[in-house]
DNA sequence: TTGCACCAATTTGTATGACAAGTCAAGAGG
DNA sequence: CCTCTTGACTTGTCATACAAATTGGTGCAA
């Protein structure tokens, strides 16, 4: 009973235990109500360790919290800044190397799919003139990259047409997520392929085939595509993943 | 052309700049390289010092980086540890949106929404019966909160409710995802608002409805409760936020 | 005046030493 | 065998010092 209750109030965090979790708090909270915005400065070190009666090594501990989550930026004889919304984290793929299974992709997969599909959901109601032009920009792009074979090019194409479909949400919590997501997956990309996966010219033509759905307006021919792209897409990625951990000697 | 690709590699940023971003990326791959799980006890500060050839200062900013993205936990006294499975790594870090105004609140609650109802929606069919007691557990912790008026009881309840809902996905992304938009509720809570929001005798009743259509499997009627819940929970922040914008001059 | 180079103050990054606070296990004593 | 104490060990915090990078101004020269 008492240790459930304790585990309770743990995860709850609102009572920071530690100096650097209350001064990073603090330091949330001094932002807010100032109403900074991103790229805006925020006091140096040294007027932190005085606002909040701590050391400097506390204060820069939160700092380094913060940064690790992507929301504040330090940079060397200038000074502190809030970091661009829609920027991740930069620990996140370190932390995500150590944690990466079959299972856990499987279920990034699932995930993906459920925020793909709302996301498209939205883009055909919610998308733009200036944002289907860029879509349809992504798309040429991303063509080019699969007819001449350029992989940079075609992951170049690929990633701009999902982030302008994520941004025609018009919602920061989407567009993060999406980020969010599509970083991973450039890690798992990255670690367990290296490689071409699946089939470009299919891909080209499931975004083609996307766009005509969100010009058109056609919701559920836009759902089932992008639910088609995404489950076409995984397999490869699941399979890659497992050889990978299979040929990794693990000593328990 | 050069700008836009610096701009893709920088985004995948595997290459760390500062010191302590390349001790966290070495510890998380010596966690993975000897397969640690979670609960694990890690090197102490000391003998990192030793493995990366670095001060102390940087091995406990590479840590407290580590520490705030869920992946390890540091006991006093004692040592590091990797932290607990649900609540390792934080995949998913939505970036503090610095400026909260109205509208990113509405489009936060219209996130969460969205979440919420798939979170459901998956329990009803996933949920086991160890997770239906701690759920009905939570549930009387709720009620017990609202009934002598004590705050913080009520908020456990709360608070114990909805993430016990998130983990009966058994899909880590979905439960981080809720641990991060709850964090940021809390937040906005404590700016802005500081006291009670909204009815609580209603927030238990519907809790307790959620919960009876869960253990009944009825999908419709637990999606229904939870998306009642939510917006009628919603429109208090959303006031409390505009009177805060209001009350305090912006001088832009 | 304008442009350039230089310098000095500021600010973050790193290293080191010290002590407080908490934990843990071995050993003394019953 | 059990309990308590002690002391070594480990993380938490503070203070100081210097390195490295940036910034703004100063003064010189064209």
């Amino acid at each position: 009973m008492e240790v459930e209750n304790d585990k309770v109030t743990e995860s709850l965090s609102i009572q920071p235990r530690l100096s650097y979790e209350t001064v990073a708090a603090k330091i949330v909270k001094y932002v807010a109500s100032r109403g900074l915005k991103p790229g805006d400065k925020l006091p140096t070190e040294q007027e932190m360790t005085e606002m909040f009666g701590v050391s400097r090594t506390v204060v820069r501990e939160a700092i380094k919290a913060l940064a690790s989550n992507g929301m504040v930026r330090s940079r060397q004889g200038s000074g502190l800044y809030l970091a661009d919304e829609t920027q991740s984290a930069n620990i996140l793929p370190f932390v995500f190397t150590a944690t990466i299974k079959p299972e856990t992709v499987a279920q990034l997969f699932e995930f993906r799919c459920f925020m793909e599909k709302e996301i498209v959901r939205q883009a055909v109601h919610k998308i733009t003139v200036k944002e289907l032009r860029s879509l349809e920009k992504a798309l040429k792009i991303h063509r080019q990259g699969a007819e001449t074979g350029n992989r940079e090019i075609f992951h170049q194409g690929d990633s701009m047409f999902h982030r302008v479909l994520a941004e025609s949400t018009h919602n920061i919590f989407f567009i993060q997520s999406h980020n969010n997501l599509w970083h991973l997956l450039q890690i798992i990309l990255e670690i367990a392929v290296g490689e071409t996966v699946g089939s470009w010219q299919r891909a080209v033509e499931q975004h083609q085939k996307l766009f005509d759905c969100i010009k058109d307006g056609d919701e559920e021919g836009a759902v089932n595509t992008i639910e088609e792209h995404i489950t076409s897409s995984s397999n490869p990625y699941l399979q890659a993943i497992s050889n990978v951990m299979i040929n990794k000697s693990y000593s328990t």
